[in-house]
DNA sequence: CCTCCGTCATACGGTGGCGTACATTGGAGG
DNA sequence: CCTCCAATGTACGCCACCGTATGACGGAGG
């Protein structure tokens, strides 16, 4: 067979890092063969088009921002609030996994295919919540909100541009934090 | 003097809604014209070129979002919290003021200037939630967490793609805003 | 050592977008 | 009415990008 010399990963990848910093318009195929060193002439033997990137480019982002972060967190063991501790951080402080994150996002509110994704994406993670919250809080509907509070929180804090007058954004959040998953049912 | 058929303020107006509907990337000249009915022509007759619309665009914005809506809720009255909540609606409940700030958002990812112009704009809406929980709330670090959920709550509800299978959205979002908002500061 | 085939370089046509140059027009002011 | 001028229409050069076509290259397998 003929040499592999740029596998079909590498451009996913690049293309991956091209979204990251800046949204779907930044992913050209031109581009990434710049950065890979190499020109476009490659590229449309793996891919019948730009589309076909940016579709493996999110089968990419959904398998690995999915199962690869619950495979980790479910072997590391601990009680539910940990592990849900566990899987912000892994997909949440990883800067490349992160700008991923909302760059998807984003690119979701124009496309509904991307936002479909993103959908499952969001449901199997606010699961992962539902469950550390159950963990010590009955009521049904205040588990919800919960989940919903921690989830909006561990996004919200990348996407808010205030100042903390009193400190770090980081004890802010972990303050919050506190309030949400610290906080045994109370409503009778 | 001459006519002034398409005034300055539609360029702007036109500007923010493509800006709203498909980012920033979607601001182009030609299309714009197309949307008002006339050719790029007169375009360069009011802004020196694409980036000075962009500028004014963003100028817009922040002026009527933090003035337009602060001045209507200082108007309105009520208690703290209750100008909060409308300051909330005021701003993330109309659509077009909505997904412009969203759009934004995303914008200042990649460029500084927008990124200050936004910091500049969340300050004060923080400053808003710091207020009102101020009325319920005396420990100022409890204070800056609850404020900061209730903004990444407002925000993260329109960023987030989950279902909730026990109610709609907005039914949970109500019962999250109680968690932040509801509760007196208990820590010593 | 030679052949084959996948990978890559290069060149091309097409499209869309920016900004400029210049002609056109139609209303306000005389 | 006529003049003037800003707003507009039109046409242009430029550039970035997509996708295609074609030939060069070089390593694997014989």
């Amino acid at each position: 067979m003929g040499a592999l010399r740029t596998p079909r990963r590498r451009w996913v990848d690049e293309g991956l890092q091209a979204l990251a910093r800046g949204g779907v318009d930044a992913v050209r195929v031109e581009a990434l063969a710049k950065a890979i060193g190499v020109t476009k002439g490659g590229f449309y033997g793996h891919f019948a088009d730009r589309d076909a990137l940016l579709t493996e480019m999110l089968d990419t982002w959904e398998r690995e921002s999915v199962e690869g972060v619950v495979d980790r967190v479910e072997a590391a063991g601990g009680d539910a609030v940990e592990r849900m501790r566990l899987a912000g951080r892994l997909t949440f402080s990883d800067d490349r996994l992160l700008h991923v994150d909302l760059a998807v996002r984003d690119w979701a509110r124009r496309d509904a295919g991307v936002a479909e994704r993103l959908r499952r994406v969001d449901n199997r993670r606010l699961q992962l919540a539902r469950e550390a919250i159950r963990s010590f809080c009955t009521d049904p509907d205040e588990v919800e909100a919960r989940a919903l509070l921690a989830f909006c929180l561990a996004i919200g804090r990348h996407v808010l541009a205030a100042d903390h007058p009193g400190g770090e954004r980081d004890e802010v959040v972990a303050r919050a934090a506190d309030i949400v998953l610290d906080h045994p049912g109370r409503r009778p």
